[in-house]
DNA sequence: GCAATTTGTTTATGGGAGGCACAAAGCCAG
DNA sequence: CTGGCTTTGTGCCTCCCATAAACAAATTGC
């Protein structure tokens, strides 16, 4: 008996790299994605072909044609714009953010929101579900999963904020759980998950910032308070057996320092704060203000000796800590965060000298240091979390 | 037509893991392999009969019963023991050691030999191979490959020891090109790979060792001088970007300390390698024997309080740089080797504790710390290195 | 307009794994 | 000893999913 097949007969295993692949940009085309797949065109074609009848790409009828190419121009793939999206969130210790965020980290809508310091994490992620179920209505696209971004080390696989050391939050919060109650209870019946900041932001610098193509990528950040890291290895998050990895605000970077909650002196989360740059300069914070945006102005106007000599300072103490885990994870390419960013942008060759001459083997001076340039990486990264079953399969990840 | 299938109509894609599962021990059985891969009954069998007749397993024809269990009893699956082996070999300070390597990292025959302490890379490689050729034609077994472990990091993809600090090798030599020509005109035309010696040793212990099952294993052992650091992640070496990954030999355990020739104080390195621990038992060293045995020597037989407070001290300093590789990398275990593992085993209770004291958010209490347990484990190590091609694609690699 | 080049689609073919029935090989109960 | 019960191993069929190959389409360059 002959069997007629009306639609994918092929392409089913590979439909989920090929939407990893548009979704962090990297096929343009059906050409493209039949080099980075390693399938006949037929395959790709078949791929795409699905991808758009999911409603998760489009294929754009007027080929265009690349000026000096020869042959016959491609359709482009680009991410579709009414797409389905994922329910994003940062919870920080000034408040959270709350987004609808597609495919390919376009942040669809976003809403701020603020909350109370001594809120506990059930009434804090409530209001965080609540915005983005107002977000959602507002709109009327398809919602399949949502991810939080919290600042704190975040144990894998229970799901709980080992650390939240800024958030009035118990250790071992149940997060994750609390979250996907939260969700239930605000009539979203979709996954959610949940992860470091830094982590998730060096996620998404990676998918889609500065860390795109990178194999071997160490971001580090601070916020208000406090430095993480994050280290993405192939593609792939390495948050650690417990998802404690890259806890590096511990580095000593002045032996002689400042003393730390953890015991220990001049540590690098001490020494390379919004709070250590401002002292350094002789300045009194304001408390009242944020101190990231206090150090940020500092290192933007200020131009006096004194200023120049604490950016310096830090600066150093950044490149200490930095080359010390150049040492350990010897990576291809380091992405800074917050002030961090900041102080690479204030005096980048004095950072890279300072890292390059403190790490080992002299092969680090081809490390390139570069900014993240993500607006909202965190949140970006919390969306790819929940992005994530997708990717990996859209056809069962669609189905309900 | 009818289409007659002779034999291995399936199992073609699982015929690499399958090799795996039997190489690393975790498929006693048909059965388990089953589970293991995942796939039909039907498949492990056909899996298992191409390994059979590549002669690469053997299935034992009397099932043997396992007490307790009921149902039909199965039939044993192990490394033949008339497979193929690969040339293992290891070059240290002191001399090498050549070795032929079956599956299952067995060795099947092994010969130490020294050399010249300011001889070439090809003097002494030639000398490797001859020795390995020697072996070999005593054994009478197929040869399929090559694995050398040096005592420097290796860069990848070219090859070159970077770092061969306790060789008179130059910086940078093309270890891989000079080995692989040293095969050749040993008239062996198998392909040879090298490393890092104490990544090896890590890869092997994860493999067939102490570090079995461990996902996020961290390795750290010193030699005869120096320390190095290996980490295998998902049963996966990660060597960095550039091969650098992990040098550990230098994160600074005592600020006061004594001077390293890395330009700081108080490395890791000179702090717990055998001298450190024979200075600070005020023993003057001899310098005609091996520094490593003394310091044994020493832990073993020496219970003067001199002695005793020496260990701890060196003990303290190991404890504290574990502690910050915890904190940056969150293995799920830990393994040490050379000096370090006499240290453990002298005073396990005080190494753990100084572990988990300065290791953050409490976790690391619970990180298994343990001794190597194979023989020869940078030898097996290498071994694998050659083995790779054939775990990842048997029927290609073995088809020359 | 025609060749060359690259892209996309249709159709036929085939590799390789799953499903299922059955056989085999041990326990255990009677 | 014999007939269930359980688990392991194998043969046969089916079907998913990818490749191959031929064809069609859309552009550049001559």
């Amino acid at each position: 008996m002959t069997h007629t097949r009306t639609r994918l007969d092929r392409g089913r295993n590979a439909l989920g790299p090929a939407l990893e692949l548009v979704h962090t940009g990297r096929a343009p085309t059906r050409a493209v994605l039949t080099t980075e797949l390693g399938v006949t065109r037929a395959t790709a074609g078949a791929v795409a072909g699905e991808l758009q009848t999911l409603g998760l790409i489009t294929v754009d009828s007027r080929p265009s044609a690349a000026p000096g190419s020869q042959g016959r121009p491609s359709h482009r793939l680009a991410i579709a714009d009414d797409g389905p999206v994922v329910l994003a969130a940062q919870v920080h210790a000034d408040g959270f953010r709350a987004a609808l965020v597609g495919l390919g980290g376009r942040i669809a809508a976003t809403a701020p929101g603020c909350m109370t310091v001594d809120a506990d994490p059930a009434q804090v992620l409530g209001e965080v579900v609540a915005a983005g179920a107002a977000l959602l209505r507002g709109s009327g696209r398809r919602c399949i999963g949502a991810g939080l971004a919290v600042p704190s080390a975040v144990a894998e696989p229970e799901g709980t904020a080992l650390n939240p050391l800024h958030l009035a939050w118990p250790a071992g919060a149940p997060v994750r759980d609390i979250f996907n109650r939260c969700l239930t209870d605000a009539g979203l019946a979709v996954p959610g998950f949940c992860g470091n900041d830094v982590n998730l932001a060096a996620l998404a610098e990676h998918r889609h910032g500065a860390g795109h193509g990178a194999e071997h990528l160490l971001c580090v950040a601070t916020g208000h308070r406090g430095v993480g890291g994050a280290l993405v290895l192939d593609g792939r998050l390495h948050s650690g057996s417990a998802g404690l990895a890259l806890e590096v605000g511990h580095l000593t970077v002045d032996p002689q320092g400042r003393p730390c909650h953890c015991g220990s002196r001049g540590c690098l989360d001490v020494e390379t704060d919004p709070l250590a740059l401002l002292e350094a300069a002789g300045r009194t914070p304001d408390p009242a203000g944020s101190l990231l945006d206090q150090a940020r102005h500092l290192l933007r106007t200020d131009r006096t000796p004194v200023a120049r000599a604490a950016t310096a300072t830090v600066i150093d103490r950044l490149g200490l800590g930095l080359a010390g885990l150049v040492n350990i994870l010897n990576p291809d390419r380091i992405i800074l965060g917050g002030l961090h960013r900041w102080l690479l942008e204030a005096d980048p060759a004095r950072l890279r000298a300072v890292v390059e001459e403190r790490s080992l083997w002299g092969r680090s001076g081809s490390i390139p240091i570069l900014p993240c340039t993500l607006d909202h990486n965190s949140l970006v990264g919390a969306a790819e979390l929940a992005w994530q079953p997708v990717l990996d399969d859209p056809l069962t990840a669609l189905a309900t």
